[in-house]
DNA sequence: CTGAAAGCGCTTACAG
DNA sequence: CTGAAAGCGCTTACAG
């Protein structure tokens, strides 16, 4: 760690006690102007900055917060990320990055987050199952850290949360198939959890169940290597003029087996994705998407959470953030 | 912040002094077995974990890395922090992340991190000029945190780094293509900066001119809507029979464009990304890329780190991890 | 408005 | 092997 200069050393210079530096950098309208500047100055000559970690010991605020998540490298949370990085830049809050895999010690690692004394927990849920989040949620409120979902809500506690309403989205865009005379509406989603996926999913069966129509619901990998094997399967096996993709990635996935299989997009078979990623626009055709504003949710959050943080009045505390239909080639 | 319980209460519950349980924690060898199980036990029992922010102030080790990058939500980035993040929990570091844009004031950015306390930096250079990269490292280096260069090299300076030989498998793919008999290689960039990129064009020009070709380098956006226009207008005016791209996401632009306007891929135009990233598999054709092994160079930078951190003999300092190429089915 | 002093929750020589 | 004490670099009542 650096040998940096410390608070003595600007008292020291500026001929004050460390109070009256620390009242310059904390409280400055508590100092007379002209200390203030005096001091002001040798901080600048010195290029003093306070040490971050003997002032969260002192004050009980580390301006930190924590983000967890189960996996970075996925393209919607590095989004995500974006925003709240941006949001946290502009707040002064540093960020802490914590993985937490469901194969892990959950309570481990829930110790060893609160362990770190953030100020905040941002938690980015994508590989929980139901019950996991309850443990995680119950572990953090007792911890009296202020949390907010990212991309996230959870109906069963009083959990502040920003998201989009996943349901409503995806039960119009099921829908507007439906009434557009599509008779075999696929909709493809990776394993069960709970997560944005379940609720993608809950809006889909209801669009289906009210046409009176079987939800045809198609559990496939990440892994491109694997849902290609499984959607030419499919392909054969089925009549398929619709389909919905949980992850961009597998709409395109999909799209790609049913055009080499001979099959038009979008004359023969319509392909949605549901989160307009970056691959939207790189797929042929281009995928219409439901628009979801992965870096505005991470910015929102991250917003929200600082409210929670300074203890401020809140209105709001389950944000569902305006969504939209990316129109594109893969549908008529 | 959490209200845990502190090694005062599992001192006065095991009837010990806090030295001791420190001890039990730190230097467990020290401490008599039989006290030491008693302390351990009511530890379990207590939950209790050190308050890492006190521990850090009083062993000047916070056991955290600071990561320092330009925008965490490129595909690359998200990728290098999947390796990063799993080295880093495996030998117990915490991640502070810190995003350093070039028009923000980097020097007041470098203070904010030093000013944190890390233990030691992972840089992952992508947007910075080679004045700037200076500034950067100097300003660490001055500080005496260790400092490890993840998924880039810096020729000027001793500092320790990890990434793949970009020259040498630019200019091994060039002269592959060269070999193959295409007369107008072409090679698709961002705008300048000294990352990986650099070195990529560094080997696409080395090859080009030993063959006595003059080098096509073709400076675009990593926006496909602007990427497009750019390819369309290249694409109308120059006869072109292989491309490169630095970014996969570029490569596949292009090759879109390239198909929809009625060329064939890939016999009439080769198609190279020099990522690898997830959309090589989903375009179609599938891209042949330079398989950049990113989520290990994030493992070994940051393993190379712990190394630093704890002053462990250090054999080689400039690691280049080994790369190969994906044939796919956009060259022949 | 300013300073002296206590304290944040730990670690680490130093005695014993 | 164990404990008392100082100290890490700050903040924050409390006096004055």
């Amino acid at each position: 760690m650096a040998n940096n200069t410390t608070i003595y050393d600007v008292a020291g210079a500026a001929k004050v006690s460390l109070a009256t530096v620390s009242r310059v950098m904390n409280n400055p309208e508590k100092v007379n102007p002209e200390t203030r500047e005096k001091v002001l100055k040798v901080i600048k000559e010195l290029g003093y900055r306070p040490n971050a970690i003997a002032r969260g010991l002192a004050s009980r605020k580390t301006t930190t917060v924590g983000i967890v998540l189960a996996d970075v490298s996925r393209a919607a949370a590095a989004q995500l990320l974006g925003g709240i990085s941006d949001i946290a830049k502009k707040y002064d809050y540093a960020i802490k990055l914590f993985t937490m895999a469901p194969e892990e010690d959950l309570k481990e690692t829930l110790r060893k987050i609160v362990s770190e004394q953030v100020d905040g927990i941002l938690l980015l849920n994508e590989e929980l199952e139901k019950e996991e989040m309850d443990l995680v949620i119950n572990h953090i409120q007792d911890a009296q850290i202020p949390l907010v979902l990212c991309n996230a809500s959870y109906t069963d506690k009083d959990v502040p949360s920003v998201s989009i309403d996943y349901e409503a989205a995806t039960y119009k865009l099921t829908k507007d198939l439906i009434e557009s005379g599509k008779k075999n509406i696929y909709f493809a989603s990776t394993v069960h959890k709970y997560s944005s996926n379940f609720f993608k999913l809950q809006g889909y069966e209801k669009a289906m169940k009210e046409a009176n129509m079987e939800p045809n619901v198609f559990r496939t990998s990440g892994d491109v290597s694997i849902s290609t094997l499984h959607f030419k399967e499919l392909l054969k096996n089925h009549k398929i003029d619709a389909l919905i993709g949980v992850r961009d990635s597998i709409a395109i996935s999909f799209m790609n087996v049913a055009i080499e299989s001979g099959y038009k997009v979008p004359e023969d078979i319509s392909v949605i994705g549901l989160q307009n990623t970056k691959y939207a626009v790189l797929s042929r055709p281009q995928l219409t998407c439901l628009d979801t504003p992965v870096y505005d949710i991470g910015a929102v959050s991250m917003r929200l959470l600082t409210k929670y943080m300074a203890n401020e009045e809140i209105s709001d505390d389950n944000i569902l953030l305006p969504h939209s239909v990316v129109k594109r080639k893969s549908t008529n």
